[in-house]
RNA sequence: GGCGGCAUAGCCAAGUGGUAAGGCAGCGGUCUGCAAAACCGUUAUUCUCCGGUUCAAAUCCGGAUGCCGCCUCCA
């Protein structure tokens, strides 16, 4: 089955054609850096993330542009509130946001520019607009005139004359529409401004899209994203602003993700229920958050609750278990060596083409690991190379699968590792203390007191450690 | 007021015309000194409800109920 997307434009499932074969050119909004990101933002992301990565695996030569908007009334508030210029308040979330991305190991865009270092291709578009008449300018404002633009409103499904107008809208005299928005902004007295043909000023919300999109990656491209409640106004106008001043289909595939509620509701300020995510990463593996946000599609909407994370921690526990069960079978464990495409990867893709169900692709790797387990359970114990080859392969997909994902990626030793660091410091419990017990316990096993061995096992599990008798020693685990 | 979405087992969640993926939890079993891990079996005659179309519907159409989102520079 091909590629096919939904199109948020037509409300369809559509084959995936690029404008030039082979070639995927996505723009995805990044975030407006005014303040720390939250697991929304996190979801969106991680999903364009692994949109990428998909397209990549599967041949395309992918040019992936998310910007970072970093001149905007919020950040300029914020600057007010806080004391420090914008461009500190700027720097300081763009380097919080690659902390947090990083760790939930989201791979860099190709390009990842900034609305200022735009402004030249900002002010082009806009001069273009206003010859075109598609916009006007007012005491050093310009603003984009709606009604000139017959389209408006075809992303979001609005048409001008329903939306009521004034109903919601702050009334702005010199608007001509209310429904006018803001190319250019003259700026007041300590906001960031740069020289224009309309005086000094900033760009509006909107256009730096439209700029950064067009400068880098060409008039049409073949898929733009963001979460769903760019849909209107954000992308209405920058459909507006770029086909009014190009005269070409902007984007020819738009995706938009969807919200995440906390415990059932919306996350909101008033509420004080705002997650962010370096919050989330303190108790949870960033790849049981991928997990989490990637085993739903990324058109519903999903609930973050203390369930659903333990939920994907156990399921990626689980994995990692069946990697170092592999690994301990396998001699070397071939990596990416053994390229070849198995069922597991070609299951995956049949999942992934269908608008990147994620969900259903997941459900494929838990298939996967129980059918190698299984195959595990029934080798004899000195197992045939015929047998290891076949393990080999089906560890390959999965681990192949896992890089779409961005989950696998650690070797199972470290990620053990870390998770019981994590818990032990948590526990304040001396691990030397359970070493000892564990130790004890060997010797009351070897001498078959088995009452004195089970005491043990008892008292290690009121301290949250489970054990583990293997073949080659004793391990031990920590609990939640 | 306008626009849109969702409703599948105790929970999470795929499935958009051909007879209900997957995960968690539960129960029974294999393995184990006991466990753990793993595996096997089992758990929705049925997809909010009522009509309709069809040989065939969770899937399409109409209606009802419930929940939610956007229309405020919120991912």
């Amino acid at each position: 089955m091909p590629l096919t997307i939904y199109n948020t434009l037509t409300k369809k499932k559509e084959p995936f054609e690029t404008v030039e074969p082979g070639k995927v050119r996505m723009y995805v909004c990044g975030p407006t850096v005014y303040d720390s990101c939250h697991i929304g933002h996190a979801r969106s992301v991680v999903i364009f993330d692994v949109i990428a990565r998909y397209l990549r695996a599967t041949g395309y030569d992918v040019t992936y542009v998310r910007n970072f908007t970093d001149v905007d009334d919020k950040i300029i508030n914020r600057a007010n509130q806080t004391g420090v210029s914008s461009q500190d308040v700027a720097e300081k979330y763009i380097r919080e946001f690659y902390e947090d991305m990083d760790a939930l190991k989201v791979e860099r865009a190709t390009l990842e520019p900034r609305a200022t270092g735009h402004i030249d291709d900002i002010i082009r578009i806009v001069s273009r607009l206003i010859e075109k008449g598609m916009a006007y300018s007012v005491d050093g404002d310009v603003y984009f005139a709606v009604e000139k633009f017959s389209d408006y409103g075809k992303l979001s499904g609005r048409k001008l004359e329903d939306m009521e107008a004034g109903a919601r809208v702050d009334v702005d005299e010199r608007k001509r529409n209310p429904f006018d928005f803001a190319l250019w902004k003259a700026s007041k007295p300590g906001e960031p401004e740069w020289d224009s043909p309309w005086g000094k000023g900033r760009p509006g919300w909107h256009i730096e899209c439209s700029a950064m999109s067009s400068s880098l990656l060409g008039e049409t491209i073949d898929i733009h994203g963001g979460g769903k409640d760019l849909i209107f106004p954000h992308h209405e106008n920058e459909i507006a602003q770029s086909e009014a001043a190009f005269d070409k289909p902007f984007v020819r595939y738009w995706i938009h993700n969807g919200f995440i509620n906390i415990e059932s509701e919306k996350m909101s300020k008033s509420l004080g229920n705002f997650l962010l995510i370096r919050d989330v990463l303190k108790n949870t593996h960033p790849e049981a958050i991928r997990l989490f946000l990637l085993a739903s599609h990324y058109r519903s909407p999903i609930d973050y609750n203390d369930r659903v994370i333990q939920d994907a921690s156990a399921n990626l526990e689980k994995l990692y278990t069946l990697l170092m069960r592999t690994d301990s079978i396998l001699d070397s464990p071939s990596r990416a060596s053994d390229r070849k495409n198995g069922e597991w990867w070609l299951r995956f893709c049949d999942a992934m083409n269908d608008d990147f169900n994620t969900a259903r692709g997941i459900g494929i790797v838990y298939e996967a690991a129980r059918a190698m387990n299984r195959m595990m359970d029934e080798f004899p114990s000195d197992p045939s190379d015929a047998d290891k080859k076949t393990l080999a392969t089906n560890r390959c997909d999965l681990l192949k699968i896992g890089s779409v994902l961005g989950i696998l990626t650690e070797s199972p030793g470290q990620y053990f590792e870390t998770e019981k660091q994590k818990k032990l410091n948590q526990s304040a419990i001396d691990p030397a203390v359970i070493e000892k017990l564990i130790q004890d316990r060997a010797e009351a096993r070897k001498s078959r007191n088995w009452q004195q061995a089970d005491a043990i096992r008892k008292q290690l599990e009121a301290m949250q450690v489970i054990l583990e008798d293997r073949p080659d020693g004793t391990i031990w685990k920590m609990t939640s």
